[in-house]
RNA sequence: GGGCGUAUAGCUCAGUGGUAGAGCACUGUGUUGACAUCGCAGGGGUCGGGAGUUCAACUCUCUCUACGCCCA
């Protein structure tokens, strides 16, 4: 039953009913069980997290491709979930304790977890609401969360099966150390800023009475961490640097700690750099650390001078003093830390050498170091400085995992998308270092490794098996860490289709062969035609559905390229190492939402634009359509609020046209064929409409997101609304052909119809309303069927509006440069007339009165007088204008036409006159050319006739 | 230091080996009861600079400049 649609449109009046009327109907997937395929998996949000503009571009561009596939027929999944965040989640829910003067420690682990669960119980549900106002179509029936009991199974069993492939395993190296969030993190975690930082030049007094050859007692080293030397274990010299041939092997007495150290050639000593000696800390320095274990020091018996907090503690050796002991690293809150005493114990000591400048005036000045711009590595959770520290931890050998990923993205077995992603993500794969995934936290997957009473380790899926390994009697310890977050979201295609557990044998969807009922509605004079599916009764679950099987490999996954490292290449090493396939075959790469200057949006810049702001001023529709429409391929996306606006006024456009439509007596299709036309206007958009479907095709195929939009865009405002509706006018007139009036009828429901269906994907919601306005429907819009119009038009009913569209075009052109009232309906003569132009002047007469607003059209000789000429295609008509020409106007107007054409012949003459061009051009451009040519010079001719007509 | 990307109309951006398009903004105008969140018409660009390849370059190659991002 159509209904009345309002005057205005008002999209927050129909965003909610309809997605809660889709989610309920699950109509988001659909019962298909013969069907193709087709899935994505979406990138989980922290749970505890809410949407932002990234989020929403994201989100949008695959919920573009679900409905699209979704519409073409496809057993269409789109996997949802949350994912548990660890350092995220943990910390804010730490910070929420601070607030009541309270904190982590006081609770036992078990306790606090509990916290977080509850905190994830109260906000996990925030940002999945905002993704229904956004319209994504998602399978809402089974959402995921990565701490899911299924999901865990699947994260133990990836930790076991590394382990004892020996592609995982545990380690003491230099690990990045947040000491803030106290836990180790990835490299990837870490970002290099540069700050302003200062560097110091120290003594380091020679040993035994050693001198250099110049005589000096001491070598100089220059450090940008003066603290670090509580734990020097030596000096570096490049082997080949003559200065200091000498003094390799020999020893050096530390300042402060008067620990004996030697002297070592190692080239990572660069003689270019400063004083060319370096000083070696292996336990705080990476550079340092391969440097100490070439000199051959274990990495067990490295010193290490700051506990977990980054504050001095005593070395192994002992010969910290106590005054340091305690200190922060360095100046924190206005504190001085470790680096500035020892700086001023050296000071005092005479073992700093000043840094000696000239200031303003010219005279020379003593600082006690070198101010310079330093690269630091900060953690980019936490926020504080890294600190490179000695520890166990639990690492796996990316190295290894990353050869099937390098090798599947060069044989072009994983498509990147653009392309020109593909030599980053190969840079840094070919470069991939060992990935630390264990977390000093409380929150995530438990490292399932347990400890016999002499350190023995045990892994295994259970405590139990465990204890099997290790035997009767043993006391076991599980490992207190947690794994990277990024290690269970790497197994997010397949452990959320139900991997590893095999295929449960169960009988499948019941139902299936539920009796088939539709097409024999009076709506579906096609039967053929009938949707191809239609929901379930009610959301799955579907218990014995082998998701696994039927969606793994997933077809496409879309994501930020912000994360290429963190999750897309991981889902590459995971999916191959436990499926032995690629996660999908094609991987699509979106940028940034920037701020409206081209600024990064960030909380602290206060420049955020909050997309549920934009939903409540513009509609879900037009944020969505603005997405698609700025996502051109490899840039970035700058905010553009009136353009966010243009496409709300593109809605309230269609959501007019319909009313329009619906006043004269237009409604639901009953065919997904074109119907049979014979009216050139009919033909015509139907033509049209065939096109739009090829462009639009093509453009989703290609994964265009831009070019899908404006292809739509376009067909439904500058060729629907602007021509066809138009055009149709006068069909509904009084007096007019009822059986013409009945064909357009049918045509523009149908035509109407075909664009509601191209557009749902970019626009949900309205889209969904005018269907159902439209008229009584078998199935939702979000279930139709894609067009396929499968139909031929003549020629000649399409070059018959082009000339009529021409026509017009010119008409109102040279009106308004001659100052002649638009509504002025004036009389033409076409002196000689083409086929074409006979033809059309007898079928459409009422629309090139209507549109052109030529009445009568004369075949035939003007009479004498003062005259306009217009042109369509070929054809020039003369337009007497007695009374009201303004000759001069009509001379500068020709003129000005004659003046263009004159320079395009002339042009081209010169092209054509080249023989060069002649012999070696492609035909087509010479014959292009030619007929331009040809074309002008017609032109150039008429208009200069008529200006001499003219006087 | 290495890698990548971008420079096209006032703004935000598409684009193709045969001398350029969209949206917004701007100017003029308002005729037909879908729409002023609109219609119609129009102005505006030596496609960052230079060189090369080519009959032909905004489009390909090199180089310079500016800006941005990633990695070290």
């Amino acid at each position: 039953m159509s209904k009345q649609l309002d005057t205005t449109f008002d999209p927050a009046a129909i965003e909610a009913k309809w997605y809660s009327h889709w989610e309920e109907s699950g109509a988001f997937r659909p019962e298909r069980p013969d069907a193709e395929p087709f899935t994505i998996v979406n990138p989980p949000p922290n749970v505890t997290g809410s949407l932002h503009i990234g989020h929403a571009l994201d989100n949008t561009l695959q919920d573009i491709v679900i409905r699209y596939e979704r519409l073409k027929g496809k057993d269409a999944l789109w996997v949802v979930g949350t994912d548990h965040a660890g350092i995220a989640t943990q910390m804010v829910v730490e910070r929420q304790l601070e607030e009541r003067q309270d904190k982590r420690t006081n609770y036992s682990r078990e306790e606090f977890v509990q916290k977080v669960w509850e905190w994830k119980e109260e906000s996990g549900g925030t940002i999945t609401r905002q993704l229904r106002r956004l319209g994504c179509s998602m399978d809402w029936s089974r959402e995921q969360f990565t701490m899911d009991e299924h999901f865990t199974k699947a994260v133990l069993k990836v930790f076991v099966d590394l382990y004892n492939d020996g592609l995982l395993y545990r380690d003491k190296r230099l690990v990045n150390w947040d000491p803030k969030l106290k836990t180790a993190i990835s490299d990837l975690e870490v970002e290099q800023q540069t700050i302003a930082g200062s560097f110091w030049h120290f003594k380091y007094p020679l040993a035994d009475g050693v001198t250099l050859d110049d005589g000096r007692d001491y070598i100089e080293v220059a450090t940008t961490r003066p603290e670090t030397m509580l734990a020097d274990m030596a000096v570096a010299v490049h082997p080949d640097d003559e200065r200091y041939k000498s003094v390799v092997g020999k020893h050096v007495i530390l300042p402060i700690t008067g620990r004996r150290i030697p002297i070592v050639a190692d080239e990572h000593a660069d003689p270019e750099l400063g004083s060319g000696a370096v000083k070696i800390t292996p336990g705080h320095d990476f550079n340092d650390f391969e440097v100490g274990k070439r000199a051959g020091i274990a990495p067990a018996d490295m010193l290490n001078m700051l506990d977990g907090d980054a504050n001095v503690c005593q070395t192994a050796d002992g010969k910290v003093p106590e005054e340091f002991i305690g200190l922060h690293r360095f100046r924190r809150d206005g504190v001085d830390g470790a680096r500035e005493l020892v700086v001023q114990r050296l000071k005092e000591q005479g073992f700093l050498i000043p840094h000696v400048q000239k200031n303003k005036k010219g005279e020379e000045v003593e600082l006690d170091a070198e101010p310079r711009q330093i690269a630091t590595p900060f953690g980019d959770r936490g926020g504080v400085v890294i600190e490179p520290w000695l520890t166990d931890q639990w690492y796996v050998n990316a190295g290894e995992l990353a050869k099937k990923p390098i090798a599947a993205v060069k044989s072009g077995e994983i498509e990147i998308v653009p392309k020109s992603w593909e030599k980053t993500f190969f840079n840094w794969m070919e470069n991939i270092q060992p990935w630390c995934v264990s977390r000093q936290l409380w929150w995530g997957h438990r490292i399932p490794a347990w400890y016999g009473d002499n350190g023995e380790c045990y892994v295994a899926m259970s405590e139990e098996e465990a204890q099997a390994q290790a035997g009767e009697g043993v006391a076991l310890t599980q490992d207190s860490d947690v794994l990277d977050t990024w290690f269970s979201s790497a197994l997010w295609p397949f452990a959320t289709l139900g991997w590893p557990n095999p295929p449960q044998t169960g009988e499948v969807a019941a139902d299936a062969s539920a009796s088939d009922d539709r097409g024999d509605s009076p709506q579906e004079l096609d039967g053929a035609e009938a949707p191809l599916h239609r929901p379930a009764d009610g959301p799955p679950p579907r218990s014995g559905e082998d998701l696994f099987s039927k969606h793994y490999p997933n077809n496409l996954l879309i994501s930020g390229f912000d994360i290429l490292f963190f999750w897309d290449a991981r889902m590459m090493m995971a999916g191959y190492y436990n499926t032995g396939q690629a996660p999908w075959p094609r991987l699509y790469l979106h940028g940034l939402v920037r701020a409206a200057d081209g600024a990064k949006m960030s909380k602290s810049k206060g420049n955020v634009v909050d997309p549920l702001g934009l939903i409540d001023q513009y509609g879900a529709d037009a944020l969505r359509f603005f997405m698609a429409a700025m996502e051109s391929q490899g840039r970035d996306i700058k905010m553009d609020e009136k353009r966010v606006e243009g496409y709300r006024n593109f809605a309230t456009k269609l959501w007019n046209a319909t009313r329009f439509c619906q006043s004269n007596g237009i409604g639901a299709s009953s065919t997904i064929k074109a119907p049979e036309a014979r009216l050139a206007a009919n033909q015509w958009i139907i033509g049209e409409v065939q096109q739009t479907v090829e462009a639009l095709d093509a453009a989703m195929a290609d994964l265009r997101f831009d070019a899908a939009a404006n292809t739509i865009y376009q067909f439904t405002w500058s060729r629907f609304c602007d021509w066809y509706l138009e055009l149709i006018k006068p069909v509904f007139a009084d007096g007019a052909s009822e059986i013409a009036a009945s064909e357009t009828r049918a045509v523009a429901g149908w035509a109407l119809d075909q664009i509601l269906v191209m557009l749902h994907p970019f626009m949900p919601f309205i889209t969904e309303e005018l269907w159902h306005a439209l008229g009584t429907r078998n199935y939702d819009l979000i279930l139709a069927k894609w067009p396929d119009p499968r139909a031929s038009v003549s020629r000649d009913a399409t070059d018959a509006i082009d000339w009529v569209i021409d026509l017009t075009t010119n008409v109102r052109s040279a009106k308004n440069e001659l100052g002649i009232a638009p509504g002025a309906k004036l009389a033409a003569f076409l002196p000689e007339a083409s086929d074409l132009a006979a033809s059309t002047i007898e079928r459409s007469s009422a629309a090139i009165e209507r549109l052109a607003r030529l009445t009568p059209v004369t075949i035939g000789e003007a009479p004498a007088g003062p005259a306009m000429q217009v042109t369509a295609g070929g054809d020039v008509f003369v337009i007497p204008l007695e009374g009201v020409i303004d000759i001069d106007a009509e001379r500068a107007r020709l003129s000005k036409a004659l003046e263009a054409s004159q320079k395009e012949a002339n042009s081209l003459e010169g092209r054509l006159s080249n023989p060069n061009f002649v012999e070696r051009a492609k035909p087509e451009a010479v014959e292009k050319a030619r007929e331009d040519h040809a074309h002008h010079s017609g032109e150039v001719e008429r208009l200069t006739a008529a200006l001499a007509r003219l006087g």
